[in-house]
RNA sequence: GCGCCGGUCGGAUAGCGGCUAUUCCAGGAGACUGUAAAUCUCCCGCCCAUUGGGCAUCGUUGGUUCGAGUCCAACCCGGCGCA
């Protein structure tokens, strides 16, 4: 089995996901690595940032690798010198990011202002039942399907792998809602009989904001053989439903989906979203907030995020966080005033450094997490660390 | 003293007769959730305002012109050269 699940305290889980290269304890924090590599990172700064597992990219690495590339590729463990656990993510994802959330400007999570927005870009996928044409950079067309992703996938050689899906948009009505969840869970199947590795293989739950299609779709794909299920956005929809109800979807998924495996939340991961998640029996979610916000100058504590490229810490020698253990602030110690002068330097150090600190802190919060479901104490220290988050950003403001 | 350059919003720049004075940096306010993002959006002379409007402004003062940052003159600064 994957997964041993250790301790339950409410919903939230405490367990341990078992690869061929090491384990995961969960709840844990995916570290997105898209291209192989995770951005502005060299390889020995990612066991320093306590990350335990990351996830690459099927879609871009396919793209970038080339048929040829595939043949002679080494596997990701060598290609990223990480020998830690690795999980891919199917491609499906691009269906949603350069297809509708391009088209409509709109993210996977629903916003009121984007409630009848019009066209804002082009829409580079054309989805079919069989499966998706996507235009890339070269204006030709590619073809990616279920067996197409898999068969990549086992070239990358993660140890866990993802099946194709189509996302939704929250933007998208229940008709099309539903005609995207019915094409994931046929693509699901097939991406079952497709697999000829030992890998892992997670299935993907859709349905959006709709109840009946979330639980159905939870029940179909928790009901095949796969090793660790996904839940998929869209979340919350246009229809004046917003963020919080991400959380209900999760309770609507999780009751339908087998206890004695891995669940995986695609693509979340803000500091409220790791407590509702982990409360509602999420493992292990993944998230791009930690290093792509990292790389724009925003850095991560426990009373939230701050730009640290703002004019008035110039001269402000305090570390990045007071306190922070992360090789940055308390080896290096890096203050404010030398990210800032880094980043208006161009110096590859600040996104590198400020990157390392936001998956350090994400990474030592799970890990706070976990101890407090050991203790039986989740709940209570959900609701300090928020109260305390909300307590601080008021004195800030 | 003579000659030659040059003075444009915090800095650097563009503009060389035609109506909204450009761009970059710095500064300010936001955004970012399975990465087509080390990116993007807005503001950045002053005053009101809800869209919008009013008033200034290219060293100074005059002049030429329907119209001047742009042409002319004088002056003031700065640099270089010659005395």
């Amino acid at each position: 089995m994957i997964f041993d699940l250790l301790k339950e305290d409410g919903q939230a889980r405490l367990g341990v996901i078992k690869t061929k290269h090491g384990q995961v304890e969960t709840p844990s924090y995916v570290v997105v690595g898209t291209d192989g590599h995770i951005r502005c990172l060299e390889p020995e700064d990612v066991k320093p940032s306590g990350t335990q597992i990351v996830i690459s990219n099927t879609y871009h690495l396919w793209r970038s690798l080339g048929e040829e590339g595939l043949n002679a590729f080494p596997g990701l463990h060598e290609f990223m010198e990480w020998d830690g656990p690795i999980m891919t993510d199917s491609g499906g994802f691009q269906v949603f990011s350069m297809g509708y959330a391009r088209e409509l400007g709109s993210g996977k999570i629903a916003k009121a202002e984007n409630a009848g927005k019009e066209m804002k870009d082009k829409n580079l996928v054309r989805v079919t039942d069989s499966g998706v044409y996507f235009t890339a950079e070269t204006g030709e067309e590619i073809y990616l399907d279920a067996e197409l992703s898999l068969r990549i996938q086992e070239q990358l050689g993660a140890d866990i792998v993802l099946a194709f899906d189509e996302p939704s948009s929250p933007l998208h009505d229940y008709e099309y809602t539903k005609k995207a969840m019915e094409r994931t869970h046929a693509w699901a199947t097939r991406s079952l009989d497709a697999k000829i590795s030992k890998q892992f293989i997670y299935g993907i739950v859709q349905g959006g904001a709709f109840e009946d299609l979330r639980k159905e779709s939870a029940k179909v794909i928790g009901a095949m053989p796969f090793d660790g299920f996904a839940i998929g956005g869209a979340f919350g929809s246009s229809f004046g439903s917003q963020k919080n109800d991400t959380f209900v979807e999760l309770e609507w998924v999780n009751q339908f989906l087998p206890k004695n495996k891995p669940r995986h939340l695609l693509g979340i991961g803000r500091i409220d979203d790791i407590f509702e998640a982990v409360e509602r029996g999420v493992d292990t979610m993944d998230c791009v907030i930690p290093t792509r916000e990292g790389r724009h100058g925003s850095i991560w504590g426990s009373s939230g995020r701050f730009d640290v490229v703002k004019g008035k810490y110039m001269h402000d020698e305090s570390p990045l966080v007071i306190d922070c253990s992360c090789p940055v602030c308390d080896e290096k110690n890096i203050t404010k005033k030398d990210i800032y002068q880094f980043f208006k330097d161009r110096d590859p150090r600040a996104p590198r450094y400020a990157s390392i600190h936001n998956i350090y802190f994400f990474n030592h919060l799970m890990s706070q997490v976990r101890d407090s479901i050991k203790f039986g104490e989740f709940k209570n220290f959900k609701k300090s660390y928020l109260t305390s988050l909300a307590e601080k950003k008021n004195r800030v403001e």
